[in-house]
DNA sequence: ACGTATATTATGTGCAGACATATTAAATTC
DNA sequence: GAATTTAATATGTCTGCACATAATATACGT
């Protein structure tokens, strides 16, 4: 480790954290290991403890680094990066490409879920669940169709909302923002699909699925095709 | 607003945080509209400013709110939430499934890059890229080709990397982690990657595009090429 | 030697106070 | 009325201190 360039002359918590950085990109601090504690950091830095907390807090938030309490803080073996989706993730993809954007109903109805789905939602059985599928275009072109289930027990409110004005992705988003869930991203032939997003069953698609989570309720799985050559881009 | 659910007997940042998030929930603060600021929200919850000030960064970081200094917090019309990568993906994630990963450098050269290879680095003309072709295997059974641009004006210790041995996405982890970047998702047919991934050229195939960048320096431009029916999966 | 209890320790949090900074509002000048 | 300057304000940061908590180390008992 490199002592003789500490940051003594300037004392913020981003720069701690850069020189932090720097360190474990010249693998000062090897992957695995543990770095200094917070108060021998503090005196090397010349600054308070919590200025040190607060920037290793933002090493971690990225995902380079593992803290544990007493157990001390160690750089990740392989760092958990983050990208970044905004949602509603199809309107704002659309309306960003300069085109108009539309959302149409397909089909609403309560529908006893397959077991694939069951699976996915982890339904023990009793669940209330509606089935919604929609078509998203832009400038009157599909762009992309959505099958989507939403579990009613843990948002019975949606049943009240008008699904032809909006859509459920857009309801979910401000009435039952997710505190975890998955998402998978598969390429697969349109098929059946084809006809909703008017291509050839052969086409490659993408398909997005995402399964939502209230704490320990689930939400939502849905299904969402995309038209073939379209790109979901993630910012990183 | 409601006041009357103040959460004055129990005063974590979390607490505040998960009751913040209630409210957004409910609609107490429209999409768009400024929240109480963080002084009137301390006396609300009965404590600290800085307690407030922890809880609402929280909810900034995870893409719900916009904080501004003086402006005041909005509630964002779009969350951006965050999906989690774990980086070195393949190999975690082929080990994960508990199969065997290999990986095979099948190119390595100096090269000049095609002209969309150009604009996705957004190279000006005098740069040294160093081009690398690879095959990461799960159980002997391809898993995934990869395509890669590195910018060795940005990076150029790897020059010195036995590829043979190290894959050119752990060095990089490690060596360069990247400031920012994108990611994209495409289905496309395997076509003449179909030799690599072992497959039929006319199968649909998931393509991840990324970019990384070191501050304003390109780092590397990866297309990698997964095997018919993978799933990308990331946490959200 | 092994299991349990206690002590220690590194990170996590809350607080109060001061100061910094970016932004908006108000006042002043032309 | 428009442009410029000054003042006010909401968030951002730093500090020192105290306390909390999870985890590891040490001590004690069998």
């Amino acid at each position: 480790m490199v002592k003789g360039e500490s940051s003594v002359g300037s004392v913020s918590w981003q720069s701690i954290r850069d020189a932090m950085m720097a360190r474990i990109r010249a693998q000062d601090y090897a992957p695995g290991e543990l770095i200094p504690n917070e108060v021998d950091l503090a005196t090397e830095f010349g600054c308070a403890r919590a200025t040190v907390n607060r920037a290793l807090r933002d090493l971690a938030t990225s995902g380079f680094l593992d803290r544990r309490r007493k157990a001390g803080t160690r750089v990740r073996e392989a760092p958990r990066r983050k990208a970044t989706l905004a949602i509603p993730l199809t309107r704002a993809e659309v309306e960003a490409s300069g085109a108009r954007y539309e959302y149409r109903l397909l089909e609403r109805m309560g529908e006893t879920p397959p077991p694939s789905v069951r699976e996915k939602l982890k339904l023990a059985g009793k669940e209330r669940v509606l089935h919604v599928k929609s078509l998203h275009l832009a400038d009157n072109v599909p762009h992309m169709f959505e099958d989507r289930w939403i579990v009613l027990d843990t948002v019975p409110e949606i049943e009240a909302v008008d699904l032809v004005k909006t859509s459920p992705n857009v309801w979910l988003v401000r009435h039952a923002p997710y505190t975890h869930g998955t998402m998978e991203f598969l390429a697969e032939t349109a098929g059946a699909r084809s006809k909703h997003l008017i291509c050839a069953p052969d086409d490659p698609i993408l398909t997005m699925l995402r399964v939502t989570w209230l704490d320990a309720s689930p939400i939502t799985f849905a299904r969402q095709s995309f038209s073939p050559s379209h790109r979901m881009r993630l910012e990183l």
